[in-house]
Order: C-alpha cells, then sequence, then structure tokens
DNA sequence: ATATATTAGGAAATCGGTTTCCAAAGAGGG
DNA sequence: CCCTCTTTGGAAACCGATTTCCTAATATAT
C-alpha cells in the first residue's frame, strides 16, 4: 500500500516493460487498445503518479514558469495591482498546465541572479512583474534565449503587455476640458523610473502642451516613491508651493491618489468642491474612498491573461513572431472626486 | 560558452570524476582544500548551476512547499489578508532555501487531489491558507504523512498558527465597556464555516453572557460571505429588524466593516457620533477609511513566520512534538471610529 | 503462397546528479 | 624500514522516467 510506485513496479504488476508504461502515460508510442485500457485502469486503483523530477530531467521540460516578483519600491504580493495581475496570469496558465514559481536571489545559502536560477530551475518561461528596470541581473535575464513576457516593463527584446496609457491620460484630460470645462489642472507623479508613470507622463506633457494650458513650476510634483504616504508628502509641497490653486489634480495612481485625498483632507480643502481629483489604476479599494474615486481604469484580467497567453505561445512555438509591445485598453470610470 | 554545463563537463576540464564535484557541491566526503578550491574557483568562472531536477531524483527532496490558496469564498492572491501572510511565510521559507509552489488540481488537463499533486511534485511540506474546512481533498491532505501547517485552519493533527481571537474579542468588548461606557452592542460576524469567525462569535456570546448584556435577535447578525459587499447588506438588514439602535457595533473583520461604514452613511448615520464601530484585523486600508477603523489587529507577519517556523522544523525534524495550536496575540488599534 | 508493410511491445541507453564502496597514496608509530 | 591508519579521489550503481531502436507477430498486397 504504502510502498512507492514507480513505473518499474507497475510494469512488473502487470507483466509489461516500463517503456510501455511511460507510452501508455505519454499517449505516444503503439499501444494496443486493450494494454493501454489495462494499464490505466491500474494506475487508477494504485493512485501511481509519476515522479516529476525524473521526467523533468529526461525531457527538458519543466511546465513551471519563473516569476520575478520584485519586493523592491514596496512591490511585492501586498501590493494589490501587482498581485491581482499575478491571479489572472496563473489561472490562465494553469489551464495549460503550467505552474508558477517565485524566483528567488538565494536559495540554500547562496546569493545567485535570476538568470542562473532559472537555468537552475529549467523553467519553461518567465513572467516578470516589478517596478525596476534599473536592474542588472533583470537585463540579463531578458537578454537571454528563456522566453519572457512582462506587464510593466518595456524593452528591446522583451514582450510587454501594458496598458494604453497615453490613451488612459488622454481620456482623462478630454474628460477635464469637455465635461468639467476647466483648465487649471496639476499632476502628481510616481516616480519616472518606473516605465508607466514615464508614459503617463509623456502623454500628459504633449496634451498641455498641445492645448496650451498654462503650468507654473509646481504643478507638476514627483513622488519619492509608490504609495499613499507619498503622495501626501507630495500634495502637502505642491500646496505649499503653488501659487494659482488648481481646479483639478490628477494623480498618476490610485495608491497615490489616497494619499494626495488624505493630504487635501488636512488642509481643509473640499472635494470635489474646491479641488478635483482623478487618479489612475482603479485599484479594488478606489470606490471605498470618501470620497470614491474618478479614476482611469487598467483591466488587470486582461493584462494578466494576455500575457499569459503570450509567454506560453512562445514557449511552445519559439518561431512565431508577436508585437513586442501589446496594449491594453483603459476606460475611465466617473465618481464622487469630481463632478 | 553556450554548451550545456553539468559535473561531467567540469570533471573532464579538472580531471577529475564527477562524484568528487558532487562531494564539493554538497560539502560533504573527503576533499581536499586545494582540490576543492579549485573547483569552486572553476563552477564560478564557467557559471555552472546544478540541474535541479537531477538532484530531486536521487535526493528525494525538493526543497519547495506547497501553498493551499483555495480560491473559493473570493479567497485568493487578491484577498490582502492572505496574501500578507504569504508574503511573509514567503520570506521567511526562502532563507532556508525553501521555495514556494502553488498547488493546482489540473495539471495539463487531467484533474487531481492536493495530495497526489504533492506526491507528484514530491513537496517537502505543505502550507494552507484557505477558508474553507469542509474539503474533503484537503482533509486527506492533512491526514497524510506529508508535513503541513495553516494559518486558519485547526484540525485534529494539523498545526496552526492562528490569532488569539478570544482575546482580540474581549479586548474590543471591554474597551466598550470600559472606555466607551456603553452596552448596547450589536455584532456582525462573517460566515461561521470559518474557523476565526466561529471562534470570535463564540468569545463574544460568552463575553455578553458573563456580562448580562441585553441581546435581542436581530443584534448579531451573520454575512453570507466575505467582503464589503456582505456587510453592507447586513448592516441595512440589522437596521431594518432591529428594535432599539446600538451604540457600538462590532464587526468580525474590517473588509466586512468596510461594507458596514457604506451602509450606515447611505442611512445618514454618523460615525462615532451615532454609531461607533469596531473592525478586526487591522488591514493595510483599515488606516483609510473614513473614518479611520478601530480595530483589533493581527499580527500578520508573526503569523506567517511561525508558520513557515513550525513548517521548516517538521520537516527538518520529523521527530520533535509541537504543539498543535499556537496563538499569536493582537493588540487593539484605537482610531477615528470610536471615541 | 510468398513478399512486404504494420503494429505491439521489449531492451537498453539516457538525462545529471548522489552516494556507496574501494583502492592508492601519504602519514604516523614502533 | 615495515606495518597500520587516514585521506583523497575514482568507479559504478542508482534515482524514475523518456525515447530510440529492434524483433516478433499480424495484416495486406501480389
Amino acid at each position: 500500500m504504502k510502498d512507492k510506485k514507480t513505473i518499474y513496479n507497475i510494469a512488473e504488476a502487470l507483466d509489461l516493460s516500463p517503456g510501455t508504461i511511460s507510452k501508455v502515460l505519454n499517449q505516444n508510442g503503439n499501444v494496443s487498445d486493450s494494454t493501454r485500457e489495462r494499464v490505466l485502469k491500474y494506475i487508477k486503483e494504485v493512485g501511481y503518479v509519476p515522479a516529476k523530477s525524473a521526467r523533468n530531467l529526461k525531457s527538458k521540460r519543466t511546465f513551471t514558469i519563473g516569476v520575478v516578483f520584485t519586493e523592491a519600491l514596496n512591490i511585492g504580493l501586498e501590493h494589490a495591482f501587482f498581485s491581482s495581475l499575478l491571479q489572472h496570469f496563473k489561472t490562465y496558465v494553469e489551464k495549460f498546465g503550467y505552474e508558477l514559481s517565485f524566483i528567488v536571489r538565494r536559495l540554500g545559502g547562496h546569493e545567485m541572479s535570476y538568470l542562473e536560477w532559472c537555468m537552475n530551475k529549467r523553467v519553461d518561461g518567465v513572467y516578470i512583474v516589478t517596478g525596476n528596470d534599473q536592474d542588472q541581473a533583470l537585463i540579463e535575464l531578458i537578454d537571454s534565449h528563456i522566453p519572457s513576457v512582462s506587464n510593466d516593463l518595456i524593452f528591446e527584446g522583451l514582450h510587454s503587455v501594458v496598458s494604453d496609457n497615453e490613451t488612459g491620460v488622454y481620456l482623462a484630460l478630454d474628460y477635464i476640458k469637455n465635461d468639467l470645462k476647466k483648465n487649471k489642472v496639476a499632476y502628481i507623479s510616481g516616480p519616472l523610473k518606473a516605465k508607466q508613470f514615464q508614459e503617463r507622463y509623456e502623454a500628459y506633457q504633449s496634451y498641455i502642451k498641445k492645448e496650451g494650458w498654462h503650468q507654473e513650476k509646481s504643478s507638476v510634483v514627483f513622488t519619492e516613491s509608490f504609495g499613499d504616504t507619498s503622495g501626501y508628502r507630495a500634495v502637502l509641497e505642491m500646496m505649499a508651493l503653488i501659487k494659482e490653486k488648481p481646479e483639478v489634480i490628477f494623480v498618476s495612481s490610485d495608491d497615490i491618489a489616497l494619499g494626495v485625498l488624505k493630504g487635501l483632507r488636512d488642509l481643509k480643502i473640499r472635494i470635489p468642491e474646491d479641488i478635483q481629483i482623478i487618479g489612475f489604476d482603479d485599484m479594488p479599494f478606489s470606490k471605498h474612498f470618501t470620497p470614491t474615486l474618478t479614476t482611469i481604469a487598467q483591466d488587470r484580467l486582461a493584462l494578466g491573461e494576455m500575457a499569459a497567453k503570450i509567454l506560453i505561445a512562445k514557449i511552445e512555438n519559439p518561431e512565431i513572431i508577436l508585437d513586442e509591445v501589446t496594449r491594453i485598453p483603459v476606460k475611465m470610470i466617473i465618481r464622487e472626486s469630481t463632478q
């Protein structure tokens, strides 16, 4: 009962050879219907499960996808946006028999690079969700022959699935112009080293320029980092220095916007009566803010699933050619923080 | 350069035998200092990394911990509380060279039980974070010989690390009695099939009884599920049916409390002037509610790390005997929703 | 009926490490 | 200087699958 089961045991019990059992398991090779059924029946009976490591060793496939999930910049599993992408990615790849494994840079005592880890584990592909593109170890990984996909980095040679940030910014600014009928706008941006903030900032600048909206220096402020604390500091800095109070503040992410709301509340500025706020992301908690937050919604399900789809395609058909950057549409969600 | 590196290549290049290389790698066996260094130097030079699957196959250890992370009851990576536990657990086990692997019930097309999956992958242990103890497949896994630990289930034969829910409830009720000097209390509970809600409910009942606080029927309401939507419905139901409005509502989790706040706001009931609210968990977003939420804080770091510590102990020293249930202290955080 | 094509299933090499056992060489003791 | 003990490192079996090649048996064609 409790004795370990191998392909050899099965073969012996059924008076067959191990090779034949393997052929049944992999539904290839020539096996008669009768023996096939006999084997399958017996396997089910004794609850045999093939040892993955043996299979991996020979077949050089692991059906495992390595996940680079940096904890830098406060991004980890606790970050709701990235966790959500990961969840959708995971659900999708599991349908195709892949599983996820977090890439760890120090295994059993000694430090190793992402690439070393991936080669060690023989992962079939890599999913990158990180906020940091300065990382040399990451570049080494991307430049390797291992199929990879990312949901936030944009790099030469790396397939990325990202939101259409430019359209998102335009949606917000068009709304400010056409519906709110305002043009005194300020902008609070996350750190530009994160690609999404860079794209949003560039789109913002180009729009402002095109419209000829006046901008004094302090009407654009950059936060030091992610998160609401950064937003709180940024808005206080802005309100302290700016000469003409803005009518609308556009904030480049919802978690930063959370801090902005708090800062304005502390300054006794009413939202939306005195200043209106627009965020970006549509995080699950954005609809629970007081006031609830108008924002540009990213389609997290589509982002995660499309990344998964592309990675599997690259793994299973290395010869196909795909666009390097896939854009996922965004949409505007209007709530109480604008009116 | 790009040719695959094996222990054999290394051995050949250095004019040694594969076995000797292995001995260096595993720091056992007798190898002279000079050859040891020669090998280590060469390995670093060519960037050799041992193939895990080969090692696993022979040594029967995988240094992998399977994670049961049910998506039922809306619990998945998107659930902030569980994600946070997982993050801390992960960080801790990685220090000891273990990695995490999500348990998936359908791999490559066919359905399998948790236990089958674990045997297939040969995980060294299992970490269970789920909201559901009705699951037959889970019981089968727990009853197996595979070391396991959980952060929410409590079962005969399963090691669990959970918050001291009873003390948490007493803290809240003592605070209501001694500081707020109120005794018209209502209670909103999550579904009792989740162990933590059951424990909190029982503690609540015993306190109420001991104090002789009057309770009409509608002053305890159960939600159908996790999440703020359930809380919203529950509080509307309560306020519709209850005869004497409570002075304080104690809610068994912060995410449910979020819905309660919203419900009361919609009913034009002021917090904390008309009704005061106390939650349980201290989720990251609880300090951002309006008003910010008084709550019983669970120590997520300690929960995750202690679970990790116990699991590693069980894996590496199967003979040691541990308490089945480890309780982690909670503490009270007072914010604006009470005064 | 003979020659050829298929098909079923076995034998054995292989993947890349780990580990046991053993022999040779060097060290220490009398 | 001979004998025993310890080190060092090699040979080879092994872990549990996959896969190629091969033979025997059966089916089909001529």
